[in-house]
RNA sequence: GAGCCGUUAGCUCAGUCGGUAGAGCACCUGACUUUUAAUCAGGGGGUCCAGGGUUCGAAUCCCUGACGGCUCACCA
């Protein structure tokens, strides 16, 4: 039964968006504090989905990312060297310096190979970067309004979080000039003509700031001060911003109130969580980077992954064995036709099948012990005709860092270049067994007819069941007990090494 | 305390405009003495969380409740 009307979340979305006429803006914001991870991938995939089925309803849209880089250092995360970042806590992101040394900034450190990551997932983005909006003065405007506007923000605040800001508060937090920290700073005047906040500082600095990079609004202000000025009309966000009282109720006053436009059209999405360790977070330091992430998944299945699920339900996410099956749900889904908006907007059409599954995939890189090419040959040599060679060994290569970043022990193994000694010590039975295979194997058998000349050699030496034949061969070649499907396993390997190991074995 | 989300097959989830309930995986059977997550064909499986309401008719709309997950300090 196909669907012939399948109504995906992101035409929903989309339909409702287009009740207000364009231009439209799609926005994300993600803080580039630390690695940017598979959590917050989710809100930059959300928006993309969003942003194309808005382009092909025909509206005019555009998808901008907004890099939070002037935000101020909040704490010596667990990643961090605290000798060198205890100073630099309260200063901006884009201002301090880059963990790696390789980067202009602490802020582009994590933000470049985000950027790139993008690139490879095909998201096009307009990037804004937080630090250069504010020294370019594009914020100006929007902080004199703030500013103006202190005792009705404040109201705002009490009346929907039922928090009272102290006496000195300010939606504006200059950096100090002279410590060049922007947590601890009091406003205590401004002007708007000169474009300038007077402050001072617990360190004992006292001073003027601009309002062209001198400081930044603070996050409740900040967040709406940017949908008006650009101005944005759709943000999807996490939930921990969705709840009464979060910062978009907040926002969206402040946005109508004080700025004077309306609030963009929320997305809420949950979280992404990771099996077995619990929400990812980037304070935690348990998160798993997208850039990581694209090595071991094309980037169209963890499009998919994304895109299949709306985005008020949670995804929880196991990177070991069920990614495999998520790859090959993925191809199958393909193949079948099933699922097709979520296929489309997952990018399928820019994915080359390389009919091999993954998980069949994973035990030929291994048989081959990581040899691409002869990964190639070996396959051919069963049957798969793999048209696309250089496809195949792109998608070998995913399987081979599967293996080496998240796969269970019980699937890895490896071909032994000398006779184990698991292999010595066999029953009598097993290695007349293994003699009688040596004898029986032909080059031109199929794996098929491997296997089921195993089940035939396994009854003439006289073993009751497959088991100890398999064993036998397991020990023989993997120094094992048990390992992929023994018939397709030794037709995968050269033909001449298999019976002169058989043979090693049976006699040892 | 406030708010959000969820509850449909063993599991993960679809279910359009209200019209007798679907997919994938798992399971069972067979092809075939078939280990190990192989392939193909077929099959079984449901109190749609509960109660009430609207309706000729409710998984679907409304109300009440239960249970589970989560959020509410600038963590997506």
């Amino acid at each position: 039964m196909v669907h012939v009307r399948e109504k995906h979340w992101a035409d929903e979305i989309a339909g409702a968006i287009l009740q207000v006429p364009g231009p439209h803006e799609i926005s994300t914001g993600i803080s580039p504090s630390g690695e940017i991870h598979i959590g917050n991938l989710r809100e930059v995939i959300t928006a993309d989905v969003v942003h194309r089925a808005l382009r092909e309803r025909g509206a005019q849209a555009v998808l901008g990312y907004v890099a939070d880089s002037f935000d101020p250092l909040r704490k010596v995360y667990p990643f961090l060297d605290a000798a060198v970042y205890r100073e630099q806590i309260g200063r901006p992101l884009s201002e301090i310096p880059c963990p790696c040394g390789g980067h202009a900034s602490y802020a582009d450190h994590f933000l470049e190979p985000f950027l790139r990551s993008l690139e490879r997932m095909r998201i096009q983005v307009k990037v804004y970067r937080a630090d250069r909006m504010y020294k370019s003065g594009l914020l100006v405007p929007q902080i004199i309004q703030a500013l103006k506007a202190r005792d009705l923000i404040a109201r705002i605040l009490l009346e929907c979080t039922g928090r009272q800001v102290e006496g000195d508060w300010s939606p504006f937090n200059p950096i100090c000039q002279a410590c060049g920290r922007m947590t601890e700073t009091s406003v205590t005047g401004f002007s708007e003509s000169a474009e300038t906040v007077d402050y001072s500082c617990p360190c004992g600095g006292r001073g003027i700031a601009s309002m062209r990079g001198g400081g930044k609004l603070t996050w409740r202000v900040d967040w709406p001060a940017r949908w008006a000025r650009i101005p944005v009309t759709v943000e999807p966000f996490g939930k921990d911003h969705a709840t009464r009282g979060g910062s978009y109720d907040t926002g969206a006053r402040i946005c109508r109130e004080v700025f004077n436009a309306p609030p963009p059209f929320p997305v809420t999405y949950e979280w992404i969580s990771f099996k077995g360790m619990g929400d990812m977070s980037k304070s935690k330091g348990n998160v798993l980077s997208v850039h990581r992430m694209l090595e071991v998944l094309p980037p169209e299945v963890l499009r998919y992954l994304v895109v299949k699920t709306r985005p008020m339900r949670s995804i929880g996410f196991d990177p070991g064995l069920p990614l495999l099956s998520l790859v090959d749900e993925f191809d199958d889904a393909a193949a079948a036709g099933r699922d097709a908006r979520a296929l489309q907007l997952a990018g399928a059409d820019q994915f080359t099948p390389v009919g091999v599954p993954f998980k069949h995939l994973v035990n030929v890189v291994q048989m081959a012990d990581f040899d691409l090419d002869q990964a190639v040959v070996i396959l051919r040599r069963n049957g798969y005709a793999v048209d696309d060679p250089a496809a195949l060994k792109e998608r070998a290569g995913y399987a081979i860092r599967w293996l080496r970043e998240f796969a269970p022990p019980e699937v890895k193994f490896s071909v032994q270049r000398s006779l184990p000694p698991e292999a010595r010590g066999l029953q009598p039975g097993q290695r007349r067994f293994l003699a009688l295979l040596a004898a029986a194997l032909r080059p031109e058998m199929t794996g098929e007819e491997i296997h089921e000349l195993i089940y035939a050699v396994a009854n003439e030496a006289g073993l009751e069941k497959g088991t100890a034949a398999f064993e036998a061969i397991y020990r023989a070649f993997l120094g094992r007990t048990k390992g992929p499907r023994a018939g397709w396993f030794l037709a995968f390997l050269e033909r001449g090494f298999v019976t002169a190991r058989l043979k090693e074995a049976a006699a040892s």
